[in-house]
RNA sequence: GCUGCUGUAGCUCAGUGGUAGAGCACUUCCUUGGUAAGGAAGAGGUCAUGGGUUCAAGUCCCAUCAGCAGCUCCA
């Protein structure tokens, strides 16, 4: 072994050879003196933990003497994927740019499903342009034209993009890139664009491309920024992977609960009733019931106490919370006793705002006399903080209360209404609660995202020291409920606050101990878990459950939250040990989320197929004619009165027909009755996924059944093999 | 809320400025059967709503409402 001389450098490759190349080698270079075929696989490099271009110079990266420790990545790597789609994005950019005029640039980065490029242009492309714009890039990956990296100065790079025509850029360059001394461009053919990398060696090595949608967006997610287009596409290694991600979507697509929802009689949104507002149909209503059923028994064993509180409150209690002024624009508009007190509280909001002038205001005081309202302490003179506070006097009298928008301060003040003791913690409230959000339109899907909502919802208030035992019991009662309806494969998001946000209460005392405390028992728990930064709530940080379906999709269900904030702004005390009045901690959680939401993903994961313990319909009764008609009336009485969610197909068709009904509508099991049955007092039993079973005593079905329902066995679930990619947004792509 | 697309029977959808259609479902009748579709007849529409253009509008234009996709948001 050799020491590396000053124009050479020393490569260690991931099975601890070491190779000497020429310090302007490329790794591409590096995998040609292994063999060519290598060399025409790489995609790009990682040199020691970071991933480059594989056709970057060598000696560019050797931070001191040691060996640049070098991995080539070549297809069968995942973090390649991100590479080449991020080319992709170029290449799409590329293609648009020469069949559109005036496009400014904006981001083009990857996402799960592939990647995406904003663009600012007059002319709307819509999804029949994708043939051209499809035809434009597949021109553009025969010319397999390298991608090449250059470096230039800011100042420079500004005037680049100036020259380009390239507005955002500049713009992003001046205000993003404040920071940069210099700034990377990649350049292909043509087309040179702003970008950080790294990207395939070149063009030629897409395989599979595809435009998916077109939607709008804003710069810099402002919505009050610039208007841009996004074009979404998709790119893979070769077809097989795209015609895979393709069926994988239209399997979506067919699980959609919204279809489902309709297609079954499960739910219904009807614009009369109101947007967002969920009809629990009855076959829905039975699968809500079966979950609360068990989510019950299993908090009462787990030492929860229930309780009940109305669907509305005093504004004040909200405004004691916090909640109030922090989220009025997505809550339901207040409730008033009287007429005067929506006048009084638009009043106190146009103070607020500043949007009323000294006559507005003589008129409404005069207003206010005529409802029996006298202001003598009304100056107008005065500051429009002394003059709420003047109106907030009548608003005590002239009550305003709040559609529930959440279930704490209830359950804060029922901890208030008794004496507490130490020896009563920790106390563990619980209520199937229902809520009302006032989401935007554009907000609302389905039961997936609802204004009116009901959470599994409990808080639990305790000491300082019972936090970490009730924090991890709480998990563990996740983990339980998830894996009774047979989703496992899931992590825990821990969202901790932003360190440089203002929109935070409490002390940074209490947080940091509410973060270390969430992050000890994950540590313990074995959990994969991952910190998010920013994604707290305003009092606390939580731990959010991110469940992936069977067909790979990742949705946010469970919450565990640590609150030191509301048992502040409420008082809330408890009589300890040394006789001295102390502040309970409260954790709020919620294993399902909301039934609404929970409901519409198990919808989505079963396809529809309920297992028999959740199911609406677990088992009809169908007669061979009409002369089995009331025998099959006596078994499903039979069946009733053992538990069972039973139905009888009185229908005039055949068998088979009613058999193909029941496999379409997802009934679990059919009991075939005919005259053979009826003279024996037994069952043909049928199985939804098995079919025939062949006949058996009506109590052996029963009791089958039974066994099934008390396992909570979860069978026939579509196991995809299709992994959505892990997205590295921060290695890869243009936005710096 | 923003941008774009869509709105015809309970559902899925045809309908090219000139009298509103199909399949499934539904109702009635016939059929009485053995593990995924028996037959016949019938009923069902203010073409989302409101304006406009036109001799004539489901069809073209505008507004509103709702849904969908994306953005933004999610206590």
């Amino acid at each position: 072994m050799s020491t590396a001389s000053a124009a050479n450098v020393q490569v260690k490759l991931p099975d601890g050879t070491l190779v000497e190349h020429p310090s302007d080698a490329t790794s591409l270079d590096v995998a040609r003196a292994i063999s060519e075929g290598l060399a025409r696989n790489v995609i790009a490099a990682e040199i020691s933990g970071t991933m480059v271009d594989a056709s970057r110079p060598l000696g560019e990266l050797a931070t001191d003497d040691q060996p640049i420790e070098l991995k080539l990545l070549t297809s069968r790597d995942e973090a390649a994927l991100s590479v080449l789609r991020h080319s992709a994005a170029h290449v799409m950019a590329r293609a648009v740019m020469r069949l559109y005029e005036g496009v400014s640039l904006a981001f083009g980065p990857v996402t799960e499903g592939g990647f995406y490029y904003d663009f600012e242009l007059d002319e709307k492309i819509s999804e029949e342009d994708f043939p051209k714009i499809e035809a434009e890039i597949k021109k553009i990956i025969k010319d397999k034209e390298p991608f090449e990296r250059f470096i230039v100065e800011r100042a420079e790079a500004r005037k680049l993009c100036d020259d380009l025509d390239q507005d955002l850029k500049v713009e992003h360059i001046d205000t993003g890139l404040a920071d940069q001394a210099t700034v990377s461009f990649y350049r292909q053919g043509e087309f040179i664009d702003l970008c950080r990398g790294p990207h395939i060696p070149d063009a030629g090595k897409i395989k599979a491309i595809k435009l998916m949608s077109v939607a709008g967006s804003h710069w810099k997610a402002d919505t009050a920024g610039r208007q841009l287009q996004r074009l979404y596409g998709t790119a893979f290694f070769d077809k097989k992977e795209l015609k895979a991600y393709l069926a994988q979507i239209e399997e979506a697509k067919r699980r959609d609960h919204r279809v489902l929802g309709k297609q079954h009689g499960l739910f219904a949104i009807n614009p009369e009733v109101g947007q967002g507002l969920c009809l629990w149909l009855p076959k829905g209503a039975r699968v809500r019931v079966a979950l609360e059923d068990f989510l019950r028994k299993e908090l009462l064993s787990r030492g929860y106490d229930p309780v009940y509180s109305p669907h509305i409150g005093r504004v004040e209690m909200y405004e004691t919370s916090g909640h109030f002024p922090y989220y009025r624009d997505s809550q339901f508009a207040p409730l008033f006793g009287s007429e005067v007190g929506a006048m009084l509280d638009a009043w106190s909001q146009k103070l607020e705002q500043g949007t009323i002038d000294r006559d507005g205001e003589e008129k409404l005081i005069e207003a206010a006399k005529v409802f029996g309202v006298e202001l003598p302490k009304y100056k107008l003179s005065g500051a429009a903080e002394d003059k709420r506070n003047v109106l907030h006097e009548w608003q005590m009298v002239h009550e305003r209360y709040l559609l529930k928008p959440m279930n704490c301060p209830h359950h804060c003040q029922i901890f208030k209404a008794q004496q507490r003791s130490y020896r009563q913690l920790p106390l563990r409230l619980f209520e199937f609660g229902t809520v009302y959000r006032h989401e935007q339109t554009g907000e609302l899907n389905g039961m997936l995202r609802v204004r009116g909502l009901t959470q599994d919802d409990a808080h639990i208030f305790c000491t300082a020291d019972q936090v970490e035992h009730e924090f991890r019991a709480t998990i563990e009662l996740t983990q339980f409920v998830l894996r009774s309806v047979g989703l496992d494969d899931y992590s825990v998001q821990l969202s901790l606050r932003d360190p440089n946000g203002d929109k935070y209460v409490g002390s940074e005392q209490n947080w940091n101990q509410a973060e270390g405390a969430l992050r000890g028992v994950l540590e313990q728990s074995g959990l994969t878990y991952h910190e998010e930064e920013g994604e707290a709530a305003f009092y606390g940080p939580k731990a959010d459950f991110m469940v992936r379906d069977c067909i790979g999709r990742s949705w946010q269900l469970g919450t565990v939250q640590l609150d030191y904030n509301l048992p502040e702004r409420f008082k809330l005390e408890y009589n300890g040990r040394d006789n001295q009045a102390h502040r309970p901690v409260m954790i709020h959680r919620a294993p399902f989320g909301s039934l609404e939401r929970f409901t519409g993903m198990l919808i989505e994961h079963f396809a529809g197929a309920f297992p028999l313990w959740l199911s609406p319909e677990q088992i009809r009764v169908l007669p061979l004619s009409d002369k089995s008609l009331d025998y099959a009336v006596a078994v499903a009485k039979q069946l009733d009165e053992a538990g069972l969610k039973v139905t009888v197909d009185s229908s005039g068709g055949k068998v088979q027909a009613k058999i193909r009904n029941a496999q379409l509508e997802l009934v679990n099991y059919m009991a075939v009755v005919g005259p053979k049955e009826a003279e024996t007092g037994m069952v043909a039993l049928r199985d939804r996924i098995d079919g025939d079973l062949g006949s058996m005593p009506t109590a052996e079905a029963v009791a089958r059944l039974k066994q099934e329902i008390q396992s909570r066995q979860v069978r026939q679930v579509v196991q995809t093999s299709f992994a959505a990619a892990a997205v590295d947004s921060d290695a890869i792509g243009n936005e710096y």
